[in-house]
DNA sequence: GCAATATACTAGGACATCCAACGGTTTGGA
DNA sequence: TCCAAACCGTTGGATGTCCTAGTATATTGC
């Protein structure tokens, strides 16, 4: 950890966009960044809490997903539109899942072109741990208070929603 | 793009989340889980705008950056700092940036250790030229609110001071 | 029934990020 | 004064993401 800064970067990344005449974006802009580094520092914590299983942040959505389905297994095809990711991500996730045993690839029954990911018993219980310890590390200890998550909710869900990524 | 869902995947995960005992770490859950998404979407954005280019958003903040240091050069570590990312990300950019012209490397007048960038006649158009269209097809184009603007800018910047990036 | 189109996954390349480790430089305490 | 500790930037390795292209399977239309 590096110690902090004297000052907020994005705050004075606004101010200098307001002496250079951009006012009008100003705010936006620092809501953005401010979104990117919030990430940053989110995706570090999960990470830190996921690593002693082994599992990146990625494996663990794909994880986690599976572990909802009620049958444990999806389409990749399913589960790439669901977590939002690229099919060429899930397929790298399954590859390191399927070598740490956690899923397994099987043929659709029907359909010759899709492939169903399968969660192993191993895979369940690892996926039941790592839950675990994310709500008590990370989503427990979040920093926001309980306002603020659900302004975030809103706020987000209006601009995902406007960004195509759902019709409610 | 693929087509929208018809449902928020995200509030599915907070319904998930609830019904299987953790309700009450649910809605930062799902809070964290949008700030994950809404960061991706703005990435897509930022780099789409940024292609013609031939800058990534990484190169695009130290380009940026530079431009506001009033002598229009930084030592590496500063620009680290500032940025908020591993030194070794800086070299990686910096080389990019360097190979296109748009900076350059010079040995620090005084501290044999450090390593000042600085940008070039160039770069300096370039950052100029990218933020134009930066501020116009992104920034001036967010989908936030102006009142969320507001909102997200107080909330994650409480965020950030809690998580140590400065003290304000 | 067969060709054309659409769909689903894989393969390879480009980038960015982090971590661990390594030489070169500076600093500060013995 | 001198040597150990701290600091700085770079390198190499591992991960993850996206993109383009290619292969195999299904569906559609003539």
């Amino acid at each position: 950890m590096s110690p902090p800064l004297p000052r907020d970067p994005i705050a004075d990344a606004q101010r200098n966009w307001e002496s250079h005449g951009w006012s009008d974006v100003a705010a936006p802009m620092a809501a953005i960044t401010a979104i990117m580094r919030t990430q940053q520092i989110l995706l570090a914590r999960i990470e830190g809490a996921l690593r002693p299983f082994g599992l990146t942040f990625a494996r663990y959505e794909l994880l986690a997903l599976l572990s909802f389905a009620r049958s444990g297994a999806l389409p990749m095809n399913k589960a790439s539109a669901l977590l939002q990711v690229h099919p060429t991500s899930v397929t790298n996730a399954v590859d390191r899942l399927q070598t740490a045993g956690l899923v397994v690839r099987s043929p659709h029954p029907t359909d010759g072109r899709t492939t169903l990911i399968e969660l192993t018993a191993e895979g369940r219980t690892l996926a039941k741990r790592a839950t675990a310890v994310l709500n008590a590390e990370v989503f427990g200890q979040s920093g926001f208070g309980d306002e603020d998550v659900n302004q975030l909710i809103r706020i987000l869900g209006d601009f995902r929603r406007g960004a195509g990524d759902f019709t409610d």
